[in-house]
DNA sequence: CCGGATCCGTTTCGATACTG
DNA sequence: CAGTATCGAAACGGATCCGG
């Protein structure tokens, strides 16, 4: 969607940038993951049960790396291996993530809200501080 | 984006709805036009500065009517047009895009951020109780 | 094996032109 | 004014190949 972001001079409610970065569905996936599913590896991002090609995958696990979202890393454990990770940046996503996700959930079709989303809604502060302190643990490791 | 929409049950964090609707640029733009910038015609959408075409406006207006997020009404005043508002459904968008605003205009490269994105920061709440008056207030008319 | 890159047929998008 | 029709360009995604 290249053209909603090209002529985003003064807009009166800024949201371009957004666009460039969450416009696309496939990213929007991947931050999910990262943010909330504790998924970090390319296989794992692959597995998803949404589906993703791994071309798909590898462009906006790159794209994600030069806006600055996500982090490519090697694996303290495994040094053959990378781990993607969110940065700051990344992280200042998580209060938008967690209104889709609720949004999302009052619509969705499911027998019963799964745990994530039950907290998410019970305390949202408190679930996006949490999931930063998570993401600061990770930090060193 | 047909993908990761088709495979989403059961999903630990729900969001494949949301991508079904504002996976795709334009409807984001659309939708918080509608919101926050009290357009609701046809043209007004198509004059917004960030240029979508004819064809492309057309085609996403239905299926924001088709998924219930808008409606299309004749106009009041002049039975020969048509507005679009947004439903009930489309309204509890507002936390969403309100973040959505909020983070792109961290990364937004202007000099002062509009009057709207200050009232925003200020007070989340009172923002969307008031877009949300508005939006009932439009609704007698 | 893992993390991609490349190729290529198919689908979708979107700018322009056109119509009721 | 509020959309359709057309048609080239771009994106998608499955298969396959490659370096470590």
């Amino acid at each position: 969607m290249p053209s909603p972001a090209r002529h985003s001079r003064r807009s009166g409610c800024p949201i371009s940038i957004a666009l460039e970065t969450l416009g696309d569905g496939w990213t929007l996936l991947i931050v999910r993951d990262l943010m909330f599913k504790g998924r970090k590896t390319f296989k794992e991002f692959l597995q998803a049960e949404e589906g993703i090609a791994s071309n798909i995958l590898s462009e906006r696990l790159q794209r994600l790396e030069s806006v600055g979202i996500v982090v490519k890393l090697r694996d303290a454990q495994d040094a053959r291996r990378y781990v993607y990770r969110l940065t700051e940046k990344g992280m200042s996503l998580a209060p938008v993530l967690l209104e889709l996700v609720l949004w999302s959930a009052q619509f969705e079709r499911t027998d019963a809200p799964p745990a994530v989303v039950r907290a998410m809604r019970a305390d949202r502060e408190a679930f996006i501080a949490s999931a930063r302190h998570a993401w600061k643990a990770a930090q060193r490791s």
